[in-house]
DNA sequence: CTATGTGAATTTATTCACAGCA
DNA sequence: TGCTGTGAATAAATTCACATAG
């Protein structure tokens, strides 16, 4: 490895390569040029082979990349080759189509907890996790499981988060449209659904 | 306007320096400093300055900016002020809790109508929008409606979103899991919830 | 005396062009 | 010949420092 430092925006650029290596591995493909990735996730091919030479050398000239040595890789550098367990917290409408989501699964994470304010869906069950009560939120550090997903009116999303680092978790998801604040050992990405909506009118061109 | 182009990463932070101000106007505050406003999203005080600066000046030294017609201008430049209609295309559990989801009024969407492939959800009405046959999507362009959000499994994709460019849509907002194609004169924006997910790992330190 | 606005310096990321290996 | 890997060139974004206005 000649670099010192993988570049953020590499690694942002890392799941979708992993999703496309994913799709031509399940299509039966064992090699792939960096071109041909490029026309499946939308990136330039040199962007991809520079970001893949941040790594070491994976590519077999006049050949292409192993999908299956290039997948293991990238799994390894994102940390997503030991399987991870998340708390979701809020089973509202959100909550629940996380729950139901598949797109978890493909990147080794499983939703092993739900939790919820609500004491009518306590108890409850959603594809085969049960609802427990928000004050269980403690029991996370015991139970080994150092993702949280906070899917909560944004209210109360500051005080789920302060729940989720004291309850031991090392990296949070939010999808509440606020800023939360956390100490500098957690890692939070947050999701704001309606914010990147409200930069689509801005590239669209006057008709 | 001494700049000739506003940098794509502003445009990106301008939305989250929206909500903040939202949040300070119903709080009933009329003014707000860059380092207020830094505080409040999570952005450094003089990104703040230097973004504002891209489209004039709108501050007043020693007070600091005017929320309402900070607000209005973002808005402007975001083309949120004239309120836009959507068509949602997928009416599962992703697409369930975008229909109940608050998020896209802040911002001035409106999801107008809902298409599903599923014979048996047809008709069927949630949140006030009836759920349309998806071969209703070629009226979109006779209803005025130019935006199109995509919640179908990745396989439907690249079909529904043929179809929404065929209907005449200008932007697309894709939640499925794949790069889609479409022709320069649309826009896409990708959002891939467990892609997201897939970074958080990598940033959390071994413990 | 406070808080903005902005050139200049620095850092970071992208693009290119081509050497080098199978 | 085909495709990778990478230094060098270019472009873009961030950070800083401070002049300037209220």
């Amino acid at each position: 490895m000649r670099y010192c430092r993988i570049p953020d925006e590499t690694i942002r650029r890392l799941p979708v390569y992993l999703r496309g290596l994913l799709f031509t591995s399940e299509h039966g493909r064992e090699n792939i040029s960096s071109q041909n990735l490029a026309d499946l996730v939308g990136v330039n091919a040199w962007q991809i082979r520079k970001d893949f030479s941040y790594f070491g050398d994976f590519g077999t000239r006049g050949v292409g990349y192993d999908v299956e040595k290039l997948t293991a890789k990238i799994k390894k550098i994102l940390k997503l080759d030991i399987a991870q367990k998340a708390a979701l917290v809020g089973v509202g409408n959100l909550g629940s189509a996380l729950l139901a989501y598949h797109g978890f699964v493909t990147y080794g994470f499983e939703i092993a907890v739900a939790f919820d304010a609500n004491h009518k869906k306590v108890g409850r069950k959603i594809k085969n996790v049960v609802i427990e009560d928000i004050s269980n939120l403690r029991t996370l550090k015991r139970r080994k499981i150092s993702l949280g997903i906070i899917a909560v009116p944004y209210q109360a999303a500051q005080v789920i988060a302060d729940k989720l680092v004291k309850a031991g978790v090392r990296g949070i998801l939010n999808f509440s449209s606020c800023y939360i604040t956390v100490p500098k050992k957690v890692k939070v990405i947050t999701i704001d659904i309606a914010m990147d909506l409200a930069r689509l009118p801005y590239y669209i061109p006057a008709s």
